[in-house]
DNA sequence: ACCTGAACACCGTTCAAGT
DNA sequence: ACCTGAACACCGTTCAAGT
């Protein structure tokens, strides 16, 4: 996890049980971060077509989670630290929807498309290195990988030097070191023109 | 996280220490608990349309998310995990993406997109509840719920009867508890829908 | 080959006591 | 109101020693 009660307190010059006058528990810091650097990702309404907004608001998110990468397991692990994120928000995505047109038994469902589009790809994309030798680990993969046989996973074993370090699980970096840019974009236009035929079904 | 390497090791009535003969580390014992779980997430290619295969693989996935519930953050959120994913799924996702008519540039891509669709939903839908006191974090969060302002909010005030408890942040149990079947129907097609747009544009 | 047993350097959390 | 200081019940990991 990478983060302890303990260290903040090192760093503030505090004994470890300073930090519960402040905070019920440990979870509830976390909460109160990932409230904190998701406060504004957002965009107002009424600017933008709904598609453009929506790809405001999935590259606002990517780039919070780029910045704070340790958010990015907190988002999409823990039930406490989704749940801190701001009714604004929640607001602003259902009246874009009701803009859009999608009717009032879609709703809901496309709430949550654009919930799990927007933390989806990039909680992945920035998913922590292994705490323990990270070097070694990457050294580790990466000759588990040019030791993949080509005649029992010829597809794979084709596409291999398009894909190495540049897509999921076939990686030893994470995000921060190597940024899957042109796969979000792909991930994000996907998403918007399968909405636009979820609209046009209805 | 709920999963500790003395756990393990008081279940099998062996001293913490015997677990490392076993195994080099922490990470190494979820990596391997990761891989023995995905092993047969993939169906046989050839038998199905790929948009077929690509709606039983993402069930599938969710089925095991769903039975293995503490599986979900390792997936979304730790890169060994993920790595630790089988390179026989990675070829058939592939050769069922080159049979579907994807072109050599879009082929990483849409790689990437199909393996964020397949965890990117079920892995925030199954995400953990706080150790703590869940009850009492969810009375906690269903009056924080109710006591939304409809005059600040008022789209999600409309929206909330229709959400309480069945989309993401406005909720106070996971996937466990709380299924969002009908959501996730919607997160599948919207995917498959975008990739066939993909596919006609190129 | 596989496990014991003790030790080390960490955790989150509680609680009485200080100021 | 806010912090100290000690304590409690945990962690993952190492290492010599046993069998």
């Amino acid at each position: 996890m990478g983060f302890s009660l303990r260290d903040v307190a090192r760093s503030l010059g505090v004994y470890p049980s300073a930090v519960y006058w402040h905070v019920a528990t440990r979870d509830d810091l976390l909460a109160s971060v990932v409230e904190a650097t998701m406060a504004d990702v957002a965009p107002e309404p009424g600017k933008l077509s709904w598609q453009d907004w929506l790809r405001e608001l999935f590259s606002r998110c990517r780039e919070v989670i780029r910045r704070h990468p340790n958010v990015a397991q907190l988002l999409g692990g823990h039930l406490v630290a989704n749940a801190s994120l701001s009714p604004g928000m929640i607001d602003r995505i259902l009246s874009v929807l009701v803009a859009a047109g999608f009717k009032n038994d879609q709703i809901v469902d496309m709430y949550n498309v654009v919930i799990a589009t927007m933390v989806g790809f990039s909680t992945l994309e920035f998913a922590s290195m292994p705490t323990d030798d990270p070097a070694g680990w990457a050294a580790q993969l990466q000759e588990k990988v040019s030791s993949i046989r080509a005649l029992e996973f010829p597809t794979l074993a084709r596409y291999l030097p398009a894909m190495a370090n540049r897509s999921f699980i076939v990686r030893w970096q994470n995000g921060t070191d190597a940024a899957m840019d042109s796969s979000f974009r792909a991930y994000v236009e996907t998403a918007i023109a399968g909405m636009e035929r979820a609209l046009a079904r209805a």
